[in-house]
DNA sequence: GGTTTGACTGAAT
DNA sequence: CATTCAGCCAAAC
């Protein structure tokens, strides 16, 4: 297991419950600057089985990344819906839901 | 080893 | 709002 992987992973299980962040932020957090890809590309990977809120991760615009109507699109509105978060024609509203500064200092403790 | 691709992003048009 | 473009980088071709 690669150590970025590790902490990509890491990253993506400290987002709290109704809360979201997008493959950016993640990237950054795990020290992977300007790599949302990266982050995109290892969900694409994630071992089915493996406990991931790998759904509270969006586009920066807070739209799903996945194909609309696809099936990992749907079981991604079906569990942010179940968890509070309001997903409007595939999208979220990142101010209502993202992580703003305080809590992301709660969170993470950096800078 | 060059090219393409991808669950991305931000700025410009 | 849609398109385009340039960064980004591991993997697959």
């Amino acid at each position: 297991m690669q150590d970025s992987h590790a902490r990509v992973y890491a990253a993506i299980a400290a987002i709290p419950p109704g809360r979201v962040a997008s493959y950016g932020a993640i990237a950054a957090r795990a020290g992977l600057p300007g790599r949302a890809r990266l982050v995109g590309k290892l969900l694409g990977e994630v071992p089915d089985g493996m406990e991931l809120p790998w759904f509270r991760v969006l586009r920066s615009s807070g739209e799903i990344a996945l194909p609309k109507g696809s099936r990992g699109f749907r079981e991604q509105v079906r569990r942010l819906c179940a968890e509070g978060v309001e997903v409007k024609n595939g999208r979220v509203a990142l101010s209502a839901f993202g992580l703003d500064a305080d809590l992301d200092r709660a969170l993470w403790g950096a800078i």
